[in-house]
DNA sequence: ATCTGTTGTGTAATCGTTTACACATTGTGA
DNA sequence: TCACAATGTGTAAACGATTACACAACAGAT
C-alpha cells in the first residue's frame, strides 16, 4: 500500500509529465478529463501520498500554525487550543502545540523551531522574556497573543483574554461580602500582564470596602501559576502568620487546586477554617467536597477568538491591531463561609 | 531580527560558499576555525534561522514523531505523550499530537497527513480500523504501538501498555471480597485489544468466585471509553434493572469519572447505595468526596516505553518485535461497601 | 483565410538546503 | 624531493513538489 511514492512515479504511470500530476491532483490549470481519472487512480492504487514538505518548501507556506503555551497539562490551555484547532481545521489548518513551563529557553527554543518550519501564523501565551523577539516576528508572520500582553511597544498582530480586573474584582467583592477582611492572595508572577491586571482587580474592590492594600499589605505571595506553588503558598501562609487570613483567592485554576490540596494536606476545613475562591479550569469540580466559588471565564471563546484572529490575519497581514477580552461570570461554590471573629 | 534570512544572505555577508557555510553551522566536514566564527556570528547578526523544510527535503528526515490518540483531553493520553516527549527531545525529535477521538476517518486523514509530512516515527494508539493501512506503514518507518494491539497480523513493530487482564481481575476481586456478586461493567468497545482483555481480567475473576459471565451475562453495557459513555451506561443500568447491581466496574479513567458524575446526578449515594471502582487518571481525585478504588497504571512508564522503542527502531528498523507490558497496584479508595441484601 | 481565445500538455526553473566531487594548499614521512 | 594524507573551500546536482512559459490543437468570430 503505502510506499514513498514519488509524483514522478505517478508521472511515468500515466506517461504523462509531473507538471500534469500535480495540475490534477490539485486541480489546478487544465487537465483533460480521462486524464485525471487516470491519474487519480493511479494515485491511490500507488498509495501516493503528496510530500508536503516538498510542497511547502516551494510554495512557502505549509499549513502549520504554532501555539506556544505555558502549561499544556492545564484544562484552561487544552481548551483553548482544541477551540483553535476546531477554527482553523476547516481552513486545512494544522496546530502545533509547544509548552514552555514559563522558561525563556524553552519559549525561544520554540520560536526558533516553529520559524524554521517555516509556520504560517503563530498564537502564544507569551513568558514575557522573548518580547523583542516576538515584535520582529510579528511584523512578518501574522501573531496572536492569548492571555499576556508584551511587555514591550511595538507588537503588530492581535490580543485574546479574559477580562482579569474583572475576575479578582468579583471574586474579591464575594469574599467582602462575606465579612473577610485578610485576604491571603496567591499572586502569578508580576512579570505577566494578566498576573498584575488580577492583582489589580483584588485591589480595586478592596480599595471599595476601604481597605488599604497600596502600602505593605502583608497577605500576599508571589507564586508561578503552578498546583505546586499554589501548594507551597498556602504552607507558607500557615507558618508565617499569628493571625492567618480567613480567606484565600488564587489567582488561577492550577493555584486554586495546589491551595486546596495544601488545606486538605494540613487537616484545615473549608470553608470553616478558611474560605476559598479561584479561577475556573478545575476537573471534576462538581464531585469534589469543596467547591470553590470560581469566576468562570470560557477558554473555549478565548481560543475561537484567537483562531478566527489567525485566519484574518493570515488572509491580510496588514490589518490593524485587534482585541477580545470577554467577561467571566462568578459561579458560587460552597467553599466560603462567613469567618469566626478570634 | 528575524527577517527569514537565507543560508545565501549569509553565505554573500561573509564572501563564502553557501556549502560552507552549512559546513561551519552543521560541523560537518572542514571549516576554518576565522571562517567558523565569522559565519556564526554573521548569522546571530543577521538572525537566520536554517530553514528545516528545505533541510528535511533533501536529507529526507524532519526530526518529527508523530503521535496518534484516541483522546488528548484525557489525563491518561497527556502524560503518556509527555512521557514521549521527555524521551525524544534529548535526541533532537520533536513530538506532533493527533487526537482522533476513536474515528477512523480522522485516524485515516492524520496518518496520511504524518506520512505527507516525512515524519521519521509514528507511535499510535489505533482505533483499529485503519490496521492495514498501518501494517503497510509499520514496514517501511518506525512504529510503536501504545495501549492497542492490532486486529490483524503482520505488523513489524513494538508495544507497549499496562497489563489490562490484571486490572479488571484485581479491581473485580476486591468487590468480590466485599461480598458484590452482581457487578456492572462499564467496557469499551470489543474492537479494541485493551477492552477484551479488561473484560476478560473480570471474567477471570467471577469464575474464580464461581460465577459465570460465560452466557447471558446481563450487567454489561459497551461504552466507548468516554466520560459520556460512562454517564450513559449508568443511566441505562438505572432504567433497566429491577435488581440493580450493588457495584460497578469502570474499565477506564473516563468512563469511571461519567459514572460518578451519573450517579451524583440522580443522587445515589456511594458507597451506601452503589459501590464503585475505576482506573487511575482522575484528575483531583484526592480532593474528590467518593475516591472509587482504582488500579493504577503508570502512563507515564508506559510513554516512556514507548518513546525509547521509537528511537531504537529509528537507529534500527529491522529490529525485531518488542513489547513492554506494566502491572498495576490497587490503591483503595472510599467508594466500596458492603452491599446490602435487598 | 486569418485572428483570437480556450483548452491541454510538456519543459525547465525554482524553493533553501545538503553533500558528492573536484581542486588547492599544507603538512608529514620516506 | 616526492608521494600521500589531511585540511579547507567551491561547484553543482540533488530532494519532490509547483508553476511560468512555450507550444499545439481546436473552436468560433471576422
Amino acid at each position: 500500500m503505502w510506499g514513498k511514492t514519488t509524483i514522478k512515479d505517478v508521472a511515468s504511470k500515466c506517461g504523462v509529465s509531473t507538471a500534469t500530476v500535480s495540475r490534477a491532483i490539485n486541480n489546478n490549470g487544465y487537465v483533460s478529463k480521462e486524464l485525471k481519472d487516470m491519474i487519480l487512480s493511479a494515485c491511490s492504487e500507488l498509495g501516493y501520498i503528496p510530500n508536503s514538505t516538498a510542497r511547502s518548501l516551494k510554495i512557502n507556506s505549509t499549513g502549520i500554525i504554532g501555539y506556544i503555551t505555558s502549561d499544556i497539562s492545564n484544562q484552561y490551555h487544552i481548551t483553548v487550543a482544541k477551540a483553535i484547532e476546531d477554527i482553523i481545521r476547516p481552513s486545512n489548518y494544522n496546530l502545533i502545540v509547544c509548552s514552555t513551563r514559563n522558561s525563556r529557553i524553552s519559549e525561544e527554543q520554540y520560536l526558533k523551531l516553529l520559524l524554521g518550519r517555516n509556520i504560517d501564523a503563530l498564537v502564544i501565551n507569551t513568558t514575557c522574556e522573548n518580547d523583542d523577539f516576538i515584535v520582529s516576528i510579528s511584523q512578518k508572520l501574522p501573531t496572536v497573543l492569548v492571555n499576556r500582553r508584551l511587555s514591550v511597544s511595538g507588537f503588530h498582530g492581535d490580543f485574546a483574554d479574559g477580562n482579569n480586573v474583572l475576575g479578582t474584582y468579583l471574586l474579591t467583592k464575594s469574599l467582602l461580602e462575606h465579612g473577610h477582611r485578610n485576604i491571603y492572595v496567591l499572586e502569578g508572577s508580576y512579570k505577566f500582564s494578566n498576573a498584575r491586571e488580577r492583582y489589580e482587580g483584588f485591589r480595586k474592590a478592596m480599595a471599595e470596602a476601604g481597605i488599604d492594600t497600596e502600602t505593605d499589605y502583608p497577605y500576599r505571595y508571589e507564586g508561578d501559576f503552578t498546583e505546586k506553588s499554589g501548594f507551597d503558598g498556602v504552607v507558607h501562609m500557615l507558618h508565617h502568620f499569628d493571625h492567618a487570613p480567613t480567606a484565600i483567592l488564587g489567582t488561577n485554576n492550577a493555584m486554586t487546586i495546589g491551595t486546596l490540596k495544601a488545606l486538605h494536606t494540613y487537616h484545615i476545613s473549608v470553608p470553616e477554617q478558611m474560605s476559598v475562591v479561584g479561577f475556573n479550569g478545575i476537573d471534576n469540580l462538581e464531585l469534589m467536597t469543596t467547591r470553590p466559588t470560581i469566576a468562570n471565564y470560557n477558554p473555549y471563546e478565548i481560543g475561537t477568538a484567537a483562531g478566527q484572529f489567525v485566519l484574518d490575519r493570515i488572509d491580510d497581514l496588514s490589518l490593524e491591531n485587534r482585541e477580545a477580552i470577554f467577561d467571566p461570570v462568578i459561579i458560587p461554590g460552597n467553599a466560603t463561609s462567613t469567618p469566626r471573629i478570634i
